[in-house]
DNA sequence: CTATCTGCAAACCGTTTGCAGCGTT
DNA sequence: AACGCTGCAAACGGTTTGCAGATAG
């Protein structure tokens, strides 16, 4: 079963209704390969779907967003594009260039974690990990 | 010499004049422990020059990032709030009830940057990390 | 004296909401 | 048949811009 069925199915056990331009969206967001903001998605799926609405996509990411299947990615030029979600203890390195989104999994902040509670009495329930760089493509 | 007044004497050198609105600007922000959206720098900054328009906040913002003497932070709520620059490898650790926020050094990353490179090609060239929690004060 | 800065009002633009009709289940 | 979903248009709210007068250097 491809990601886009896996989370259409999510979506109908919530209740939601399979619509085509809904297809259209989540199909778009479980394929790609880079963090996409509302503006982008819109446009793509226009594409399948012509007579798609801006609002149904803020409509649809708004969903999405909600059962964790997408979430928002945090980058120097603004903090609107979507990917799907880190699993467990994913995180994610980006290419500054094309844009470019691969997931990682990597924890080796621990030590760091539990010195730091340490040293200033905070209890430390959650942390943020992005890389940036160049994709081998956008090296050349 | 207060960091507010580091701050003056940066922007003048760079040609920027040191008006009223502007030092009440600056001054909020060296001393904030915690990041501040414009909303809230205008609200504290009329306190103290109550003439001040929003307009003017968000210029003198703009002179402080160019300068690197502020930088935007991200958080779940937001990313529109401000905090005085990371130095060297500076992150952040902030306190997800009142927000208040505290730069650490803590660069265990060298390894994990090393074996993400030989593993996915990518040239990594920044990391962010950010750490949320609970600070002393609100465990309480 | 001159270039920069200021506050105001208006423009902007991405996002959200209200609504009447449509489509899924 | 019922309820959710759709696109449209209007509302919204934060940010930016144009401008004429004020002010730092």
């Amino acid at each position: 079963m491809s990601l886009s069925e896996t989370w259409l199915n999510q979506m109908q056990s919530d209740g939601s209704r399979l619509t085509a331009p809904r297809r259209a969206v989540v199909e778009i967001l479980a394929e790609a390969d880079q963090a996409l903001d509302p503006g982008e998605i819109f446009e793509r799926a226009r594409r399948q779907h012509p007579a798609i609405g801006l609002v149904t996509v803020y409509r649809t990411l708004e969903k999405l967003e909600a059962l964790h299947l997408i979430e928002r990615i945090h980058q120097h030029e603004g903090c609107h594009a979507y990917l799907r979600a880190a699993q467990g203890h994913e995180h994610v390195l980006l290419c500054e260039r094309c844009g470019k989104a691969l997931r990682f999994v990597g924890d080796d902040l621990e030590d760091l974690i539990t010195a730091l509670e340490k040293r200033t009495g905070f209890l430390i329930r959650e942390h943020w990990l992005q890389l940036f760089g160049l994709c081998p493509a956008c090296q050349a």
